[in-house]
RNA sequence: GGGCCGGUAGCUCAGUUAGGGAGAGCGUCCGGCUUUUAACCGGACGGUCGGGGGUUCGAAUCCCUCCCGGCCCGCCA
């Protein structure tokens, strides 16, 4: 993975050692500088602050039942900023918070398992969800039964999709901060200030009054999260609680009323305390977040870690969040898709270009018309090696580009989306590689590798057509379907392979075709029709006559004689 | 009701941080490959830059206002 930037850091490592240069000696006069690509320009914004090294990059989410798409927004938005930063020299760490010791406050409608594939609650043991509401995501079996908890496997799938894409993040658990007793001074720091925090976080949320305590200990009776404080001892850094009632959205958890004492590494702090914390006890540099929290969460942040824990935020950056198909992400109403069920569509670097885009504008994914996305990352990836007259795509795409690559490798090839799905109707590889080099994609001096990873795409785009059952997804007939045709049209099509079976290209099969129909009587849409029939079992398909003189002549000409 | 972010061609989007030519790809239409059959090539059509007002010699870009969409302003994360 170190080596992504090899291929080309000889000629971007000199004004990037400018840009360095700037930076560090006139920091505090240092003008505003146009970037084409938004994470310089984030950067810039860090290194203002002068942040000791390593810096640090945060995300986080809940468990929830599926790591989708929007999900994957808190590690790729870093991602790139900390990329920039890293090519700038600076030593960066990304870490990836499980905020897993949030309780379960409902049971999910939809899960993914270990391969990402969402799965309805059916296939699982819901019942373990079910009685474990209100506990700690740590402290819930996996229904799967495999990880050691719900977290665990919730947090492996954000892993294994981080390592599809190659993000090298540290995946860190909340509940082990806490356990391990990182978040030890927070806690205190919060709980020893407790009316400062009380009067903050007031301003921010209407029902914080005088009985709010911002600590939530875990019931050491049902292991639920509570919410019902009724004294603090600092000195011996524990709470007194009973375990009451939880709201949760309409409905409400259950407490089992038992009464006892926590220490601070048996509970958490409220979210609005528990991110600023975050902050803290990782020195948080940069965190992108959606913009759910951007009214929310953020402003009381920024004070709480300013008045309450006497600590510096992080630089923010806000983004849009994604619709899938024009809808909004939603796992209830099944409009969800998750990082391996796309990186069966298209490849890692396609998907990491989606990521690159500006942050602040929505943006749709649209299954339907993925072959617009691709195109768009072609031309992009085009542009970057000065194949594009297009000066402002160009300028984002000879900053962005090496960072979506492996490797820079001007050799590769790609075959237009759409045409990898055409090459997708049949099954032989030789074939495949056959029709793409008559188009041109190919010639002698195309290196093997780059051969491969082009024919790649068509399986993939294979998947596609398949998946969104659209015009492309047709399929070379190896049985004669069952087709029954007219006289004329059955003497048309010897003839056609008498003049096949005599040995002529694609193109001269093509005109041929025209010719056969025309002295059989035959409207050509209906002889083309008939072909089409014969072998996709459709009334349609791509350039028949090319394609026709590309399959092994023996076959066709059995074909066309409806003998096999 | 208040706040934040968006609104540019049929679709997907650049361009707004720094005011000066309204753009790209795809789609559509027309044409080429001697003959409509989805891959290739050329061309054309296509936009009140959400509406209105203001500043300016000049506004997609800056200011005001209104409309539309998402989110937040309860709880929770």
């Amino acid at each position: 993975m170190r080596s992504r930037r090899s291929g080309v850091s000889d000629s971007m490592a000199e004004p990037d050692a400018d840009a360095d240069a700037r930076g560090n000696s006139a920091d505090a006069s240092s003008e505003e500088t146009h970037h084409a690509f938004w994470a310089d320009a984030v950067a810039d914004e860090i290194l203002e602050r002068d942040p000791a090294e390593p810096i640090v990059i945060k995300g986080g989410v809940s468990p929830s039942g599926v790591a989708h798409l929007g999900n994957f927004n808190e590690i790729m938005r870093g991602y790139f900023v900390a990329e920039v930063l890293r090519e700038r020299g600076h030593e960066v760490r990304q870490v990836f918070t499980s905020d897993d010791r949030d309780p379960l406050r409902k049971v999910p409608r939809k899960l993914a398992n270990a391969d990402g594939e969402i799965v309805g609650l059916g296939e699982v043991d819901a019942g373990a969800l079910g009685r474990n509401l209100g506990k700690p995501y740590t402290d819930i079996p996996d229904p799967f039964g495999e990880a050691d908890s719900y977290a665990a496997h919730f947090a492996s799938l954000l892993a294994a999709d981080a390592d599809r894409l190659g993000i090298p993040v540290e995946m860190v658990s909340n509940t082990e901060l806490y356990a391990d007793g990182t978040f030890d001074p927070v806690v205190r720091t919060v709980l020893e200030n407790a009316g400062t925090a009380r009067e903050v976080l007031a301003a921010y949320q209407d029902k914080v009054d005088e009985e709010y305590v911002p600590f939530n200990p875990i019931c050491e009776e049902c292991g639920k999260v509570t919410e019902t404080v009724t004294a603090v001892d600092l000195e011996a850094e524990t709470v007194e609680y009973v375990c009451t009632d939880m709201e949760a959205g309409d409905s409400t958890i259950e407490g089992c009323g038992h009464a006892g004492t926590a220490t601070f590494r048996e509970g958490k702090l409220p979210w609005r305390f528990e991110w600023p914390g975050q902050w803290d006890v990782l020195g948080v540099d940069f965190e992108p977040f959606g913009k759910d929290h951007a009214e929310g969460s953020w402003p009381s942040g920024v004070d709480i870690a300013e008045t309450v824990l006497g600590i510096d935020p992080p630089v923010p950056m806000v983004y849009e969040w994604f619709t899938l198909n024009g809808k909004a992400l939603s796992s209830s109403a099944g409009n969800i898709v998750t990082v391996p069920e796309i990186l069966a569509l298209l490849e890692p670097e396609v998907l990491r270009y989606f990521f690159a885009l500006e942050p602040k504008k929505a943006r749709d994914l649209d299954l339907e018309r993925l072959d617009q996305l691709v195109d768009r990352f072609d031309r992009f990836e085009r542009a970057y090696f000065g194949a594009v007259d297009d000066a402002d795509l160009t300028a984002v795409a000879e900053r962005a580009y090496p960072f979506l690559v492996e490797e820079v490798r001007e050799e590769r090839v790609r075959l237009p989306y759409t045409f990898a799905a055409v090459l997708g109707m049949v099954e032989d590889e030789a074939f495949r590689e056959q029709l793409a080099r008559d188009e041109g994609h190919f010639d002698d001096d195309t290196p093997e590798w780059a051969i491969e990873d082009a024919l790649d795409r068509v399986e993939r785009a294979r998947r596609w057509a398949e998946r969104m059952d659209n015009e492309y997804n047709y399929r070379l007939q190896t049985e004669l379907p069952d087709v029954s045709v007219d006289e004329d049209t059955a003497a048309a099509l010897d003839d056609l392979a008498d003049f096949v079976a005599e040995g002529h290209d694609g193109e001269a099969i093509q005109e041929r075709m025209y010719e056969t129909a025309r002295d059989h009587g035959l409207a050509v849409a209906d002889f083309f029709e008939a072909g089409y029939r014969l072998f996709f079992d459709e009334t349609q398909g791509p350039r028949l006559g090319e394609f026709l003189g590309e399959l092994e002549r023996e076959f066709v000409v059995n074909r066309l004689r409806r003998e096999a």
